[in-house]
DNA sequence: GGCGATATGTAGACTGGCGACATGTTGTCA
DNA sequence: TGACAACATGTCGCCAGTCTACATATCGCC
């Protein structure tokens, strides 16, 4: 599936993984791929930065710890994040409602 | 509604409203705003490029005319069009049930 | 020693939607 | 007559966000 397509709705997809427990960003790309049965495969110049950007808003926070001699960034939802998550969810369903509508693809 | 979240998928939208039957670029935002209840109320500033982007790709051919004293460029579907349009329908609902799965919004 | 999986990250390119602006006509209302 | 909303088309430059490619490092297995 074109990524490309997320575009704005990434954010919500990676908080969602995130509520269910910390991940790291390996972790969480593995998640959004496991989840969505393998399309969602996607890139970590795509990911890191994403991961970065809700931290800047606060919407997620980060620890660095090791396991087994490799590093990782773990990053948790923040109370901001889990309101930010709901309003996301609500946005989605929205839109999703909305452009199936238009396209008659209910 | 946040219309950057279409990013990806507006012409999808454009190519649907103008299934119905040949319209111009004023009259295609008008229906994008009827067809969604509202929710849909874009600027010509994004409607009129992506016109032109569509005609460019050969999804849709226009015409000048001149209706009640106004210049009118009337678009309508080619047959390219037609394809890419149920091609993008069903990239839409593959979409639409990814996210929907990943954010638990089913 | 090599390689694949694990793990994080940056730089630059590209795309597409948006706000602001520019232009002109028609119809309506005071 | 003059102002203003609705009709109608379009461009320009900004900006946010995703992608490709690159860079780096560890661990476990063969």
């Amino acid at each position: 599936m074109k990524a490309s397509s997320l575009h704005g709705h990434l954010d919500a997809l990676i908080l969602s993984v995130v509520e269910d427990g910390p991940l790291h960003g390996y972790a969480i790309i593995e998640a959004l791929r496991a989840r969505s049965d393998g399309a969602l495969d996607l890139p970590t110049g795509t990911v890191y930065p994403a991961l970065r950007r809700l931290e800047r808003t606060g919407h997620l926070r980060s620890e660095w710890s090791n396991v087994a001699g490799r590093d990782r960034r773990t990053y948790r939802l923040t109370t901001g994040g889990k309101q930010a998550l709901a309003t996301q969810r609500g946005e989605w369903r929205e839109f999703r409602d909305v452009v199936s509508a238009v396209l008659g693809t209910a």
